[in-house]
DNA sequence: ATAGTATTTGTAAACTATTGCATATTTTTT
DNA sequence: AAAAAATATGCAATAGTTTACAAATACTAT
C-alpha cells in the first residue's frame, strides 16, 4: 500500500497533524522540523492522497466529458478534447471521458449508468457534446443535482445551460456570399440532418445570404451527416441532373464534400471548372482531397478551451448568479482550390 | 452538500453501520429495516461516495490513458479509445485521458506533472500509446511505483510491460505479396519515420515479402508519418521520376497515400491503371479517396478492448506471476479500387 | 424459568488528510 | 526569578464509508 502521512509521522516521531502542516500547512512549523519531514517524505516517495483531500474539500478536480464517437467528426472532436484537456490542465483538473453511441438508444441506459457512476465519483462538472438527437434522458440526473454543465457544439433547446460552439449561421452565410460574389447563381446546399441544430443553422445562414442577393433557384436537401457515401453520392447525382444544373454545392460537412467529389467525377464534371464545392469544418480530409477543399474552418480547439474555462468558473461558484452564457466562435472561410468562377 | 449515510441514519434512527449494511452489506439485516432504509435512500437520492470507498478498498476504478494528439491518427486513436472505454465500462471503470504533444519535448515536463497528479488521484493503472519518439522519462514514475501499465500500438524496447498492437510485419508482408501476385515487380515503399517501431516493422514485412519473391529493385524511403503534404508529395514525385518507374507504391499510412494520389495526378498518372497504391490503417479517408484506397485494416477497437482487459487483469492481481504479454492482431487487406495489374 | 442459540443492531477502529483548539515548550519581558 | 507572550506540537473532530467485534434482543429447547 502507498505511503501515507502516518508512515512519515512514525518515521520522524511526530503527529500526523504536524507532518501534514510541515508539508503544506501555512501555520508555523519549526524550520528544522519542516526540513526533516520534507526530506523523509521525498525519501519515501510520499504523494498526498487526493481521495482523502477531495472528501474534505468537496472537490475532485475531475470533470466528466461526454462525447459522441461517430467517425465523421473524429478529428473535430479530438481537437475539442485537446482544447478541453489543455485548459483543464492549467487548473490541475482532469477529464474522465465517456463516448456515446449516436444512434443506439439501447445504449442510453448504459450511458445513464455511467453518469451515475461519475456522480458517485463526485466529478465537479460535465462537458457534454450532445449527439444528433437531443435525448436528454441521461442529462436529467445532472440537472436534478445541479451539477455544473457546459454544452459544446450543439444546443439542446429545452435545457438551460452554458453553451460554447460555432456561429454556424455566419459560416453558412460566408460560404454562400463567397460563391455569389464569384458570380454563381445556381447553388445547391447539401444540408445535414434536420435533427442536428448545427446543420439546420448552417443551412439557414446559407439561405439568408441567398435570399439577400435575390437568388431563388436554390436547392437545399437534408441528408445524413456522416460520410455515408452511397446516400450522399446518390443525392448529389440527383442534384447534378437537375436542369439547370447548379454550378456550386455547399456541404454542411467535409466528408459530405468528399462524396460530392466522387459524384462529380462519375458525372465527368471537373472541380472547380465545372462545379465548385465548399465544405464545412476544415477536417484533415479537406487538405487531402484533390483539389484541396475550400471549407469553413471552425475553431474546435478554442471551443474546448472556452468550454473548460466556463465550466471551471461555474464550479468555483464565481458566477452563480450569472445566467447561462452562450459563446459562439465565428468561423473562417479557408480558400483552397475547389471553388472557381461559374462556367460559361 | 450531498446526502451521506449519516443523513439516512438520522432519518431512520439507526446507526450509520446498519444503514451501510442495509444498502450493500451481505450480513443479515431485518427485511423491513432493509426496505425502509432503501426507500429513504431513494427518497433522498442517496449516492454512495466512491471517494470514501476507494480510500478503504485501495481501488478507484479509474485508469489513466495517455495518447498522442497528432491529427494523422485521430480516427485510429479514437477507435482505440472507444474500445478501451467499452471494455472498461463492463467493469464499471473509467478512463482519465491525457493527450501528449508528439514533438514538443518542452511539454514532457507538463506531462510528467499530470502523471504525478493522476498518481495522487490513485488511478489503478495506465494505458499508454507512446508517441513517435520513445521518451520514457514520463513513464519512470509509473514503473518505480509498480503501477500496472499496458502499452498500445507502439512498443518501447527497453521497457518491460504488457503490449497490445498490430502485427505490422504481417501487414507489410500482405500488402507486398498482393502486389507481387498481381504481377508488379517494381514496387516502392513509402515508409514512416525510423523512430516509429510500427513504421519500421511494416517496412520489414514489406521487404521480407519482396525478398522472398526475388524482387530486388525496391525503393524504400523513410519519411514523416503524418500527412505533411509537401514532404510526402515531393518524395513521391522523386520516386515517380526514377527509371524504371515503379508500378505500385505501398504507404505506411493512409494520409501518406492521399499525398501519393496528389503527386500521381500532378504527374498525369491514373490510379490504378498507371500506378497502384496501398495504404495502411483503413482510416476514414481510405473510403473517401477517389478511387477508394486499398489498404491494410488494423483493428483499433479490438486493440483497445484487449488493452483494457489485460490492464484490468493486472490490476486485479490475477496474473502477477505472468510475465509481460504481447498481443498482436493480424491486420487484413481491404481491397478497394486503388490497385490494378501493372501497366503493359 | 433458564440456558443456549440465532438474529439483528451498535460501537469503534480503520482509511487518509485537514484544521480548530488545547497544551507544552521556548523565548521575551519585567 | 516570575510572568507574559510567542512558538511549536498534539489531540480530536471532520469528511464518508466499511468491517471486526461486542452487545442486545428475540427465539428455541430443556
Amino acid at each position: 500500500m502507498a505511503v501515507a502521512l502516518k508512515d512519515i509521522a512514525e518515521r520522524v516521531n511526530l503527529s500526523v497533524a504536524t507532518v501534514s502542516r510541515a508539508l503544506r500547512g501555512r501555520s508555523e512549523i519549526a524550520p528544522q522540523t519542516r526540513q526533516l519531514v520534507q526530506q523523509i517524505a521525498e525519501e519515501l516517495k510520499y504523494r498526498p492522497n487526493q481521495l482523502a483531500r477531495s472528501i474534505l474539500s468537496g472537490r475532485t478536480g475531475t470533470v466528466g466529458v461526454i462525447f459522441p464517437h461517430s467517425v465523421h467528426c473524429s478529428d473535430f472532436c479530438m481537437q475539442v478534447l485537446v482544447g478541453i484537456h489543455t485548459q483543464l490542465g492549467e487548473m490541475d483538473c482532469h477529464a474522465i471521458c465517456l463516448w456515446m453511441e449516436e444512434l443506439d438508444v439501447e445504449k442510453d441506459v448504459q450511458l445513464a449508468a455511467q453518469i451515475h457512476s461519475l456522480v458517485d465519483k463526485r466529478v465537479d462538472g460535465f462537458i457534454i457534446y450532445p449527439a444528433l438527437d437531443a435525448r436528454e434522458t441521461y442529462i436529467s440526473e445532472i440537472i436534478e443535482r445541479h451539477i455544473p454543465m457546459v454544452m459544446v457544439d450543439m444546443e439542446l433547446s429545452d435545457i438551460q445551460s452554458d453553451f460554447v460552439g460555432t456561429d454556424d449561421f455566419s459560416g453558412g452565410y460566408q460560404a454562400a456570399a463567397y460563391l455569389i460574389n464569384l458570380g454563381h447563381t445556381r447553388i445547391a446546399c447539401l444540408a445535414g440532418p434536420k435533427m442536428s441544430s448545427t446543420a439546420v443553422v448552417r443551412k439557414e445562414g446559407f439561405l439568408a445570404a441567398a435570399a439577400e442577393h435575390g437568388l431563388e433557384a436554390v436547392i437545399a436537401e437534408d441528408s445524413y451527416f456522416g460520410s455515408d457515401i452511397n446516400t450522399t453520392v446518390l443525392l448529389t447525382e440527383r442534384i447534378l441532373k437537375s436542369n439547370p444544373r447548379p454550378t456550386a454545392i455547399f456541404c454542411a460537412n467535409d466528408p459530405m464534400a468528399s462524396s460530392v467529389y466522387k459524384a462529380a467525377r462519375a458525372a465527368k464534371l471537373r472541380i472547380p471548372e465545372d462545379l465548385s464545392v465548399i465544405g464545412f469544418a476544415d477536417m484533415e480530409i479537406a487538405r487531402l482531397l484533390d483539389p484541396a477543399l475550400t471549407t469553413v474552418r471552425q475553431n474546435p480547439y478554442q471551443i474546448g478551451v472556452s468550454a473548460a474555462k466556463i465550466l471551471i468558473e461555474r464550479i468555483s461558484g464565481k458566477n452563480d448568479q450569472l445566467k447561462p452564457q452562450r459563446i459562439m466562435f465565428r468561423p473562417e472561410l479557408i480558400i483552397r482550390e475547389s471553388v472557381g468562377i461559374p462556367p460559361m
